[in-house]
RNA sequence: GGCGGGUUUGCCAAGUGGGAAGGCGGAAGUCUGCAAAACUUCUAUGAGUCGGUUCGAUUCCGACACCCGCCUCCA
């Protein structure tokens, strides 16, 4: 099966075929945090999404350039500064270090290309200024400037809405900007008092740029005017991409982005995540319950990420014992593991091709998760029935290697065992097999306290880091 | 009100017009001086409810119930 993705444009699976006419390079775009505050799991799902996306691209060979923004210019970030009296700058540089530091916590790639926003505004300037001449913007009464809906006949192609028939949600407010369309929406926004010194000069005078515009200079920036893929939460696919689309597609006349890519939001013991029910929590908060990066890695990416993803400690608890599993299998190998004796050795039959059809299908990532897992209860079974070549285990840890790159849970490592604590084990085994029980548990009470568990296996005792 | 997604075992979660993956948990067993760990086996005659189409429906269609998302700056 060749790769496939859910496109949101046409709400189906598309093969995958990049725009590069030689099908190799791959320009892949993901929304970035606004950071104003610690980034939510919620969030981070997003980026496990996207990181999950990027590395199985990769995996099949292509060569992807990925491009995150940084928004640090927004509706709060301004009301921070107004609140903390704190510079910008000073905020924004805080939350992105906060935010770089959890995706290396979940083991998430970092993009090639991370621009800021207030970095890019002089392209953002450049991008109105010819969305103006092409009469697809107007400058409003109060400086402003506006993108015209109507000047935009496939506005609504992404979210499938018709605006003819549209009703306005409760949330938007009629009165509140100089629009000649209450479905208009803002590219430039005059600085207004409560800004206090956020502000940057413009063709229209002082303001500030509009969110959505960020994203359309940003991408076509780094990835051309058209590129291949634009992903985001859910909640992104109306108003924010399809303004993006109206923006950029109004400016350049090319197609803007080829598959729109959007993860579904999650759940947090069954209901949706808020502040007041007490079921919101940051990276921070679940690694000082002493959760690591990883077990949520893995369960923040075991459901299919267009599925509501419930998020419980279950879960969690879940996610440790798998990861377990799959260490203590990996560590049989590497104990196990030798090169090939001879040329003519055959490498074992895999999982990786199952692994890799189940994954070709819009990532199907609970699929390729039964593979992988269907694929360790083989060969637990040839290890007990002693059938398993110390070839096969170093063939088994190599393509290993290859769909970890996908999966990023990483290879456990052998501890090494010091020489106080392999004597220990040296005297409980003498004392064992001279049958002085009593002093054997005396020295693994003593292994113990040294933060050391053993496990008697038929080819003796095995040390464990506790 | 409009549009969209969902409801599968104790929990999480896939696929599928004809035998319901996988993980966690649970049970039994193997191993062991004991233990722990590991491993093996078992663990949904049933798919929110009610109808319909069909030889056959968890899967398609229609109602209803409940959950969730979007409808102007929330992943």
């Amino acid at each position: 099966m060749a790769l496939q993705f859910f496109n949101t444009l046409t709400r189906s699976k598309e093969d995958f075929v990049p725009l590069d006419p030689a099908g190799k390079k791959v320009g892949l775009y993901t929304c970035g945090p606004t950071v104003y505050n610690f980034a939510h799991i919620g969030n981070l799902r997003a980026f496990m999404f996207e990181d999950l996306l990027r590395r199985y691209l990769e995996y099949k060979g292509y060569a992807v350039t990925h491009v995150m923004n940084i928004t640090d210019v927004e509706d709060k970030i301004i009301r921070t500064v107004r609140e903390t009296g704190k510079p910008l700058r000073e905020i924004t540089d805080f939350y992105t270090a906060e935010f770089f530091r959890d995706l290396a916590t979940l083991n998430i790639q970092r993009a090639h290309i991370v621009p800021r926003a207030t970095e890019t505004i002089p392209g953002m300037i450049a991008l109105i200024e010819q969305l103006i001449a092409k009469q697809h913007a107007y400058v409003g009464d109060d400086g402003s400037v506006y993108f015209s809906i109507k000047s935009f006949p496939t506005y609504g192609q992404l979210g499938h809405l018709d605006m003819e028939n549209l009703q306005p949600g409760a949330r938007v407010q009629h009165d509140e900007y100089a629009k000649e369309s209450v479905a208009d929406f803002a590219l430039w926004k005059a600085w207004v008092e409560t800004d206090g010194p956020v502000k940057w000069d413009s063709p229209w005078g002082p303001g500030r740029p509009g969110w959505h515009i960020e994203c359309s200079v940003m991408s076509m920036a780094h990835l051309g005017a058209s590129f291949d893929i634009h992903c985001g939460g859910e909640d992104l696919v109306f108003p924010h991409h399809e303004d993006e689309i109206a923006q950029s597609e109004a400016a350049t006349g090319k197609p803007f982005v080829k598959y729109w890519l959007h993860n579904a939001h999650l759940l947090v013991e069954g209901k949706k995540m808020s502040k007041s029910a007490g079921n919101f929590y940051t990276l921070r908060d679940l690694l000082a319950n002493g959760w690591t990066g990883r077990e949520i890695r893995y369960l923040l990416l075991s459901a299919h990420y267009r599925e509501q993803l419930n998020f419980t400690m279950d879960g969690l608890a879940g996610a440790r014992s798998a990861l377990q599993r799959i260490d203590e299998f990996l560590l049989k190998l590497m104990d196990m593991a030798k090169p090939p004796a001879s040329d003519s050795f055959e490498a074992p039959h895999m999982f990786g091709a199952q692994f890799v059809g189940a994954m070709n299908d819009d990532l199907n990532i609970s699929a390729a998760l039964s593979v992988m897992f269907d694929f360790i209860r083989s060969i637990n079974k040839k290890i007990v029935d002693n059938l398993l070549q110390p070839s096969e285990a170093r063939a088994i840890l190599d393509e290993w290697h290859e769909i970890d790159k996908v999966l990023g849970f990483g290879l456990p490592s052998k501890s090494e065992v010091p020489a106080d604590v392999q004597a220990l084990f040296a005297k409980r085994q003498a004392a064992r097999q001279s049958k002085d029980f009593k002093r054997a548990d005396e020295i693994r009470a003593q292994l113990t306290s040294l933060g050391w568990t053993l496990e008697d296996t038929p080819q003796g005792p095995r040390a464990k880091r506790l």
